[in-house]
Formats: structure tokens, sequence, C-alpha cells
DNA sequence: GCCAACGTTGGC
DNA sequence: GCCAACGTTGGC
């Protein structure tokens, strides 16, 4: 099955590429999600999928790729049935990080959500965005 | 820390 | 079902 791609956004005071990556195979509930669209995302998600994981507020740049791990579930902090979530693990980082600064500044990449719908959390990456983006990270083989 | 953008809530 | 008020996100 074709593989889908997305884009999760954590301020890294509250959850860094860091924390995610000491989770390691384990991987780690994405909670806190409070937007309908954010939930739909990940409510299409499927295991296997790739993302990027992007630190906003401080860094606003792509750090690292991340693999969902667990399918859309009940979100565990919080006794309400309307919202779902993923687990997702780190699969490696991004040699150079790519900034929105970065993003912005590259036609390709002028439709993509970051720029677009900057107040998403969790937003979809198209196959072309994908490759892009992982090309100006430096990786030669973007995980696919 | 400010504030613009935008999603959600609730009164009517 | 509209829309004003309010809360949150996130770049700057």
């Amino acid at each position: 099955m074709e593989k889908n791609y997305w884009l999760f956004k954590s301020e890294p005071f509250k959850w860094s590429w860091e924390m995610q990556k000491a989770k390691g195979e384990a991987g780690e509930e994405w909670d806190g999600i409070r937007n309908y669209q954010a939930r739909n995302n990940m409510r299409q998600m499927k295991i296997g999928d790739k993302a990027f994981f992007y630190h906003s507020n401080e860094g606003l740049e792509v750090v690292g790729i991340a693999e969902v791990c667990a399918l859309s579930h009940p979100d565990t902090t919080i006794n309400d049935d309307r919202w779902d979530c993923v687990d997702i693990k780190a699969v490696c980082d991004m040699p150079k990080p790519v900034t929105l600064k970065a993003v912005k500044a590259n036609p390709a990449l002028e439709k993509m959500s970051l720029v677009t719908s900057m107040r998403l959390s969790v937003q979809p990456v198209t196959k072309q965005e994908w490759l892009e983006v992982c090309r100006m990270g430096g990786l030669e083989n973007p995980p696919l």
C-alpha cells in the first residue's frame, strides 16, 4: 500500500526530538492534540508512515524523521472520546536541519502546509515535498 | 512578550 | 446556524 507522509510539530520545551529519540523503538504517544483537523490527519495514518519532526517556537526547523508505530487510538491523557492519537518513533536525524526560512524560500515548497497552514500541528506532506525537504536536509537516501 | 491568525464555544 | 467573544498557536 502507498505510504503517506506527515509533519508533526512540537515545542521543544514540551517534547523535543531528543526526548523522542530517547524513547527509541518503543515510541511515544502523540497526545495532547485538541484540534479536529490534526486529529483527522492522525486517524488516516498507517503503520510505517513517515513524518517530519518539526520544532516550533524555538528552532523553527525540521530536525528529524519519525515513523508511525501505532494506529490512532484514544488519547490516554484525557477522558474524552473525541481525541485520538497515534504513536511515533524516531527513525533518523536530519543531517542538516531544514529551517522554516529555507522552506519558505524554496518555490517548490510554497504550497506546503507548513507555509500555508501555519497553525496546524499535524500536517500532511506530499511525496514531492517529502523528497525536497529530505534533499535540503542532506539525506541522500530518504526513508520512504 | 507581542500580536496576528485562526479554531472553538456559546448565546441568541 | 450565525457570529461575537474567547483561547491558543506560533512566528517574530
